[in-house]
DNA sequence: AGAAAATAACTATCAACATAGCTATTTGGT
DNA sequence: ACCAAATAGCTATGTTGATAGTTATTTTCT
């Protein structure tokens, strides 16, 4: 159902057509949650179907076809309050990369740094994405919220603009502190592989 | 396939018959990769079958019923190993708070504060039971991790127990993140309802 | 004019997960 | 000796999500 939502959510900055919702979704929504364009389809037409979602078809080519535009019904923006009052639920932890380093006795030498290189490297991809994210926000030159916030008054939207900022924060911090962690991870092994040569500030007794 | 992965981690601390595993699982993996019993049975099966696990029929009770109990078999600490060789593969973000955060002009008064309240909660209960168990762990004081720690030389066993405490700092790490992000989510909405309050000390030319 | 590439819009299939059951055995109380 | 509660072990079913297609139209190049 959170599909469904995040659905709602981009539907509510103006109508679109399937193919441009789907595209405008990997570059917004699709952020903090994922949904690849085989999921968001056929939800479309659930949505629609459940009087979410009102539909028109508009013209595609010059050869007389069209496709299917979507916007937000009544009943689709009631459900999207609903959904704002409705608790979190939190999904239980299924972390693969702590996983994997629980149980790094198990890996053969050098692996477990490898490991813990390629997380820092993923990390700070996402670490980069998301700051140009943010900046995009911040200067209000991001489509998706330029379309958005032409429906709202000043005020409201530098609200608006604010609460995005701050989930990329969350997104940010979190990518952050698992460059960090992993990093401490690699002064471990380091640790393990060289004992003695442990640095002398951390541990100036021995 | 990673929940594979996490049983035959466990198993690697000792045979173990399908429900004592099952309770195993939840309090020692189970915490970095939830799975329900559910999903357990079927999987010991399979795995079994696939020749990962050997099984002995283990009496229960004492009317000649039996249980089975399962043992990493040879090939299952292979695929053990071959896991660790694995690259990790990263899931793409999905994340219902960040996406409650992002669309909050949709929540009603109020109900935002609440929202990250109760994610402020929801993390302060994660963070203590992971102190919780770093204690336990750096105590040697875990069944699952003593049982584990017998097959090992003292060496050996003080690696295993920083990987897993690293592990788990992950964790922690993570759970703070999110209290300190909450946080500051409930100082921008209450900036948003009394304008002009704002921090002297954060603002000193107004 | 015709072929190749890009764009637009879907569909099918399968594995992973969550929810909610069910059955048999043992233990503890009367 | 018998019943209720707790323990042990497992199954069925539906939803969500990942992977990998397919078909039709438009644009670009020769």
């Amino acid at each position: 159902m959170t599909l469904r939502s995040a659905l709602l959510a981009l539907l509510s900055s103006g109508p679109l057509t399937g193919y441009d919702l789907v595209k405008q979704f990997s570059s917004s929504v699709g952020h903090v949650w994922h949904a690849p364009d085989s999921q968001i389809y056929p939800e479309l037409r659930r949505m629609h179907a459940e009087g979410l979602l009102s539909s028109k078809p508009v013209p595609w080519g010059t050869r007389g076809a069209t496709k299917t535009e979507y916007a937000l019904a009544p009943a689709g923006e009631a459900a999207l309050i609903e959904w704002q009052n409705q608790p979190l639920t939190y999904v239980r932890d299924r972390d693969p990369a702590r996983l994997r380093a629980a149980y790094f006795e198990w890996a053969p030498s050098g692996v477990a740094a490898a490991q813990l290189r390629a997380h820092i490297a993923h990390y700070d991809e996402q670490r980069l994405q998301t700051l140009y994210m943010i900046q995009a926000l911040e200067q209000r030159t991001h489509p998706t919220l330029a379309r958005r916030l032409a429906l709202y008054s000043e005020e409201e939207r530098e609200h608006i603009v604010r609460f995005k900022v701050f989930a990329y924060e969350g997104q940010l911090a979190h990518a952050e502190q698992e460059i960090a962690w992993a990093k401490r991870g690699l002064q471990i092994l380091e640790d393990i592989e060289n004992p003695g040569t442990s640095d002398p500030v951390n541990e100036p007794g021995t």
